[in-house]
DNA sequence: CCCGCTCCTATAGTGCCGCTACAGCACGCT
DNA sequence: AGCGTGCTGTAGCGGCACTATAGGAGCGGG
């Protein structure tokens, strides 16, 4: 019969998988209800992606990676603290718009592949702020804080219905008056602040340039006494 | 025999229940071994507890009480934002203590008694915040923000471990600088943080004191009057 | 032209799960 | 004694994730 053939198997079960998380509402979903949907048998679905999580780690990847497609080409503001708050404002519109995804990667104690990808999204936005000497704490703690507050602030969402109140743009502003320095340009130069911020900045760029000419214990140190002036 | 009498029936599942949802280290709890370890058959069970989410909810419900009552008789210190700083780490410990339990009450869609309770005792903290004047936005919202920063940063600790690098104790004072003013008394009457603060403190006076003399509606444009003087 | 090799897939289960129909037992009231 | 009420065990139902086994489709080498 006409049966489309290019979308054999895999990307079947995938798509259809996939319809029926978003369609589930959070309850569990079934690998026999996706069989069924796909018009395949038990053995096909195991045979692509090995068990279950295996199934569902590939429909939280693809979730993440369809809504990051249409989002992307992301303008480039010139500053990255307004990047970094763009990147927030874009995990909690893609949370809140795909609840059920979003629990697939945020709602259980392991950590699925997408959660990876979408931590080193972060640590990159983190990094350019970094190296814009706008940081006034190591890259890691920055971004652990931001991600731990954006994903609590999705799931409050999720869980409470969103109530306008602006939760997530207050807390985001909380967390990064924490971890960033104002843009102002004309503090004293003798300030700690200043201090710790540029050795942020010197730490970063150190990490991110691949030539350093030193050796690996040197710049082990030195990442040490760097990290150590941003308290 | 000599077996035990007082322990019977309800007591000894939800015991079992607990032990094995502690042991389990994050993966479901069938009823059939919880039956098994209480020494009953399935039909007690669903006798006491409706379903296997009652069941859950009662051990959720049963782990928070224990732990509150272990350390309650919390001293009071007197100022209230330590008392809120105080209940940020004994909610972020239990989490990190109970992941299994903790995991029940914050780690799906659903909003089970254990959290509503919770809630409550947040709720306490912060409307005693405002009403020492040193809260610069509304209950609700304070209460909301510290909720879902809080529940993040455990949920975080519980799935990356901790890393010893005050992820929690950055993201507490990041949240409270943002809600609270500081202690700070000689500030200006004139400024408009104090104004918002006064007008907060008044707020949550009128909300907690149960005889206000004015009719529903009365109360209703004088919150909001208030509620607008906190921007 | 056919053989055999490798993918991919379907039939037909296995054992575990949440949950329940039904019957029996202990106990208190009349 | 008679009897209703409430808790409990035996046995089983349908659904779950997953699999042992086997068969068809394409393809390179004789």
């Amino acid at each position: 019969m006409g049966v489309q053939k290019d979308t054999d198997g895999r990307d079947r079960i995938l798509r259809a998988a996939a319809r029926l998380v978003a369609e589930s509402g959070g309850e569990p979903v079934s690998t026999r209800a996706v069989c069924a949907a796909a018009g395949v048998g038990a053995p096909t679905l195991y045979h692509h992606f090995g068990d279950k999580q295996g199934l569902l780690d590939a429909v939280a990847a693809h979730g993440l990676e369809e809504y990051l497609a249409s989002k992307r080409a992301q303008p480039g503001t010139g500053d990255p603290v307004d990047d970094l708050r763009h990147g927030w404002d874009l995990h909690v519109e893609f949370g809140v718009s795909h609840p059920a995804v979003y629990a697939l990667i945020y709602g259980s104690p392991r950590t699925p592949p997408a959660a990876d990808e979408a931590y080193a999204i972060l640590l990159g936005l983190v990094g350019a702020v970094a190296r814009a000497g706008r940081l006034r704490v190591p890259v890691e703690t920055a971004a652990r804080m931001i991600q731990a507050a954006s994903v609590g602030v999705v799931l409050f969402l999720v869980a409470n219905g969103d109530d306008g109140g602006g939760l997530s743009a207050r807390t985001r502003e909380a967390v990064l008056a924490a971890v960033t320095v104002p843009k102002d340009p004309s503090a004293g130069p003798a300030s700690p602040d200043a201090r710790a911020a540029s050795a942020l900045a010197l730490r970063a760029a150190l990490s991110a340039g691949p030539p350093s000419g030193f050796s690996p214990a040197e710049a082990a140190l030195l990442a040490e006494w760097l990290d150590r002036l941003t308290g």
